[in-house]
DNA sequence: TGATATGTTATCTT
DNA sequence: CAAGATAACATATC
């Protein structure tokens, strides 16, 4: 669901399509989607949206609050312009509604979330600078060096990929990116992480960061159960380049042996039981 | 009907 | 005490 490559595709869209936007009415559909109060945003006007590894940061000019949004596992951002058509009045807002942004122009900002895990925060905008969550670098920051994965990895004898899916040491990869990178690195994702030496951590850190950046080239993932999609509604391809996500069964590409399905705190894992060592 | 899916956190167990 | 394991959250789909 949305990774880092997803959150990136709608932060990129709302940046271009919220720019200089002034909010004229939020609407509150289920109170455990917006926390604060909604009423705070009336009259702001929003001057960019940043991303944090999964979390979407919105700015408003001269305020002292920020708004940051988590999608979770079903969250989606779908914005309707200026002037909506009558075919999207009719969709949305839909059952799966939370909130729904007004603009001055008329314009709509919807957040669905048919699992309500997700939500929409307003924050104390100094207060969430200082936070040190920022310090945890994402896959694709600076500070995510070969040394730093393989200082992390050493800290743990977890099996890696719940490592590299840990928030609090790497920002940004969920459970497809995590099952490719590990395929394309040549590891078995139950290997206990700190028992990777310096060439694999090397080979795991430029598959994790290729991975990632081709996820944001193809726009996001939406696989055949995946509720991701962009801000004008639309899906992404990356679905179509999956190299062991969701293909249990099917033929590794490099060997040709099944690839293999199991389960790995608590998540869906798929690896080639031959290549991946 | 019950298992399954996913991101994160709370809580239990070593 | 900390690391690791697991339950919980809400809902749709098979």
């Amino acid at each position: 669901m949305p990774e880092l490559p997803e959150v990136e595709t709608i932060r990129g869209q709302l940046d271009k399509v919220l720019d200089g936007k002034t909010i004229t009415e939020v609407e509150v559909l289920r109170a455990k989607s917006f926390l604060g109060d909604p009423r705070i945003l009336e009259g702001k006007k929003i001057r960019e949206v940043k991303r944090k590894a999964k979390v979407i940061e919105i700015y408003f000019e001269g305020a002292r609050e920020m708004v940051i949004v988590h999608l979770k596992m079903t969250g989606q951002m779908v914005y309707v312009g200026g002037h909506p058509t009558v075919d999207w009045i009719r969709e949305l807002p839909s059952k799966h509604t939370r909130v729904v942004w007004t603009f001055k122009d008329r314009a709509k900002l919807f957040f669905n979330d048919m699992r309500v895990f997700g939500w929409m925060k307003i924050v104390d905008l100094d207060e969430y600078e200082k936070g040190k969550r920022r310090t945890i670098p994402d896959v694709i920051d600076e500070g995510f060096s070969t040394e730093y994965l393989f200082t992390v990895l050493k800290r743990s004898r977890k099996p890696v990929k719940l490592v590299l899916l840990d928030q609090d040491k790497i920002g940004g990869i969920g459970n497809i990116y995590v099952n490719d990178a590990l395929f394309l690195a040549r590891i078995n994702p139950l290997r206990a992480s700190n028992s990777l030496d310096d060439v694999e951590t090397k080979r795991l850190h430029s598959a994790v960061v290729k991975v990632i950046k081709l996820g944001i080239k193809y726009g996001g993932a939406s696989a055949a159960d995946e509720k991701f999609v962009n801000v004008f509604g639309l899906g992404g391809t990356y679905q179509k380049h999956f190299l062991v996500y969701q293909k249990n069964g099917q033929k590794c590409s490099e060997c040709g042996t099944a690839i293999e399905k199991i389960k790995l705190g608590g998540r869906g894992t798929f690896y080639c039981p031959n290549c991946q060592v």
